[in-house]
DNA sequence: AAGTGGTCTAGACCACTGC
DNA sequence: CAGTGGTCTAGACCACTTT
């Protein structure tokens, strides 16, 4: 190990780790013991240790200390790209239709999922989104108007809701579900795929702090895939 | 904001953010500044913008200082569990058969994916994983004997492929591709889907180092769902 | 009761980069 | 070249949990 920077200190924790000196299960010596080791500071291979923890390689408990994870979990970061940079990113032009907008009371499903009464008033929209005029994805989207009233005056011909959303309430939290399902309707005749074709589909609900904001559905065109690493 | 403490400043810094004090693109008072503020030390200020940093909430480059992010992306960690644990995790009892096994010259789109020549020492394998006796998923899994010879001699229906590389080779780097697609062949049949259902699909690539060391295709029964938390 | 990780401090030096 | 974040130190106290 050569340094003592605490990424040198994590190198050496994970190649111990991978050459089984410390087999999953086992118990690592304290970051007291490991600092007199290292010739560090307890602090650095805080630091060190810390980040194993986030990437779920070791599991630490105060007073029971920290021990090498026995299964440790596949964790991806994926990054849900707004949609516009993700076409554009593929080198495509990006644009977007409106394809309906009504003020409506909250469907069942959708109150259910946001934890609103059910017929809370709701503007719906769909829309479609292109890459270079060959459909991309569906949107299907619920607004709280109660959260956000202003969704109601604006104009989603000019501005895709997606994006009228990112600048309008950026800092937010939320869920996401994905799953494949067959294409019906107007979502199978807007992607210009038969009923019945699998869709990857991406159902996310939009918290700003406790207020329950959007809940959207995307469904993509056939052949999609969503890419993440490891 | 009470107290001192890293969270109580990230605290305060989101509210900020979120309340528009410092609008998208602002650029934000130096750590130093805002220790000097809070009355903490500068670690302390430091310890919290790492953190918002690493969300993706702001941009932080030496000298030119931290800035709030334009187009905050929305990154979701997904964690993809170990099959078995997944399982047990809903309540139900997990087992799996092995469906086939054979040692087979790579196929083309799997040699490309791992950067494997054509052709070269692969092991086939295909299983069944179930809950409660459901058909849960269907794994086709592609195995480099020239990483793992030991491969060859294990008893794969005594433990899963899925488990056997866990234990064997654990700390490991990857990409993962998710999709939807039609249930085809030996897989509808073996997932008890008609052709042509749509079914959730998690391609992944692992490697040891710069090793690859397999490729596997998870086809989830229909209904499935992978959640993430943003 | 005691040992372990979690955090905070005050100070320091370094690395990078925009001016 | 000067200002900003990145990191390291040595020491301290605290919170939690197992013994």
């Amino acid at each position: 190990m050569k340094g003592t920077s605490w990424r040198a200190v994590q190198d050496e924790l994970v190649a111990r780790i991978s050459a089984g000196t410390w087999p999953p299960g086992a118990l690592l010596p304290a970051e007291a013991a490991l600092a007199a080791e290292f010739g560090c500071a307890r602090t650095t291979v805080n630091r060190a240790m810390r980040g194993l923890a986030e990437r779920g390689l070791v599991d630490r408990k105060r007073r029971a200390g920290t021990r090498v994870a026995r299964h440790p979990p596949a964790r991806a970061t994926l990054t849900i790209p707004v949609i516009r940079a993700e076409v554009e990113g593929q080198g495509a032009s990006w644009s977007h239709r409106l394809l309906s907008r009504a003020a409506a009371p909250a469907a069942e499903e959708v109150a259910a999922r946001l934890g609103l009464p059910e017929g809370a008033p709701m503007l719906h929209l769909t829309a479609l989104h292109l890459a270079d005029a060959a459909p991309f994805l569906h949107e299907d989207r619920w607004i709280n108007l109660a959260a956000l009233p202003e969704a109601e005056e604006v104009d989603f011909t000019a501005q895709s809701p997606n994006e009228w959303l990112l600048a309008h309430v950026p800092y937010t939290t939320g869920d996401i579900a994905l799953s494949a399902s067959a294409a019906t309707g107007a979502t199978a005749r807007h992607l210009a795929a038969p009923e019945g074709t699998p869709l990857f589909t991406l159902d996310r609900a939009t918290w700003n702090g406790p207020a329950p904001v959007t809940q959207v559905r995307l469904s993509y065109a056939p052949g999609y895939r969503l890419l993440a690493t490891l």
